[in-house]
DNA sequence: GCCGTTAGGCTAACATTGTTAGCCGTACCG
DNA sequence: CGGTACGGCTAACAATGTTAGCCTAACGGC
């Protein structure tokens, strides 16, 4: 076992994001970090500046994560398909990881790989041929109604799992159908 | 200065609630709450029985005070405008208490409270003829929207605050739109 | 290949918070 | 008037975040 464990930034951010995975938000505490990275906990300091800074860059990851996988998703499809698949893919990420639904809100310094989210929402939107502020309000429209969903489901927050795929079928349909008539 | 401070359970959750409005989620702290009741932190166990438990209190507190207010907001209309008037009275909540966003969510027995907001919901529904598993479908959809907008919008989620009242706008026409379609 | 510098680990120490245990007086009830 | 129980308190402890300061392995320049 070396004396240098060779941490790094990326490095205790992944553990940290694994540990928000296994534990939730409230798990992820530098304790932990260290612990999994098999170090004392002041060392993680030399990596980020404390716990708040920590969370900051969690969160990032995880809307990296959010981002990518909506981004694969829309690849090679466009209009009303694409529309289908960025809010599956969306939906999807939170039922895989149910925990990271908290990271998705961060409004501090994370703002720039939401930037990222953004533009792939964009993308998808023009082949509805909408512009300026008429893309905005939709890509709102978009990113309300399928972070709503999927934040509740992921915290349990629908009564029973039943037929959750059909609301949320229906909820995609809803979304598609205003979309079309140029939301 | 009375020797019994005479604090109950519901002033305490009381102090709790206000303490997350002005310090967010991670200000709810016992040593903040017995602060602001002039008592000593473990005095409080005499009423709540440790963090969690006055998380969970607070929480149903937040959800019943939404629960009111969107109860309030549809009394004496029907059709698209409580439709309307629900939407608006859900995202007005979030506007005023932001950081109470993160109670909405809560899975454990704060169910109890949730049941009485699905109720609403589901009064209101009953407008569009809706029944069953018609109605679950709908009132998902209806509160997946709204929950979505609001809590993004309470977390700054949304680039710039410009035009919000107007993308609010067409989400409810959007949702509107659906339902009366019989999503 | 030596040597200085630095990066990356460590221990020690402390503040804050949550929590438990146990004491003690006040308020109320018979 | 006396007893009980409720609602406060202090003391003590564990866990976490954080700072300060040390020490050494790794690496680069001469």
């Amino acid at each position: 076992m070396p004396r240098r464990a060779g941490l790094t930034v990326d490095k205790v951010v992944e553990l940290g994001l694994s540990i928000v995975d296994q534990s939730g938000l409230d798990g992820l505490t530098l304790a932990r970090v260290a612990e999994a990275a098999g170090v004392a906990t002041p060392s993680l300091y030399k990596h980020v500046a404390g716990l708040p800074d920590l969370r900051e860059r969690v969160a990032g990851e995880g809307i990296a994560g959010l981002s990518d996988r909506v981004r694969q998703a829309v690849i090679g499809v466009s209009g009303d398909e694409a529309v289908r698949a960025l809010m599956g893919a969306y939906r999807a990420y939170l039922v895989e990881f149910p925990n990271r639904a908290g990271l998705l809100v961060a409004p501090p310094p994370a703002a720039g790989r939401r930037e990222d989210l953004l533009a792939v929402v964009l993308a998808v939107l023009r082949g509805y041929r909408l512009e300026g502020a008429e893309a905005i309000h939709a890509a709102r429209i978009l990113r309300s109604s399928v972070h709503g969903f999927a934040v509740l489901e992921a915290a349990g927050g629908f009564g029973y799992r039943e037929d959750l795929d059909e609301s949320f079928g229906r909820l995609v349909d809803v979304v598609v159908a205003g979309l079309r008539s140029g939301a």
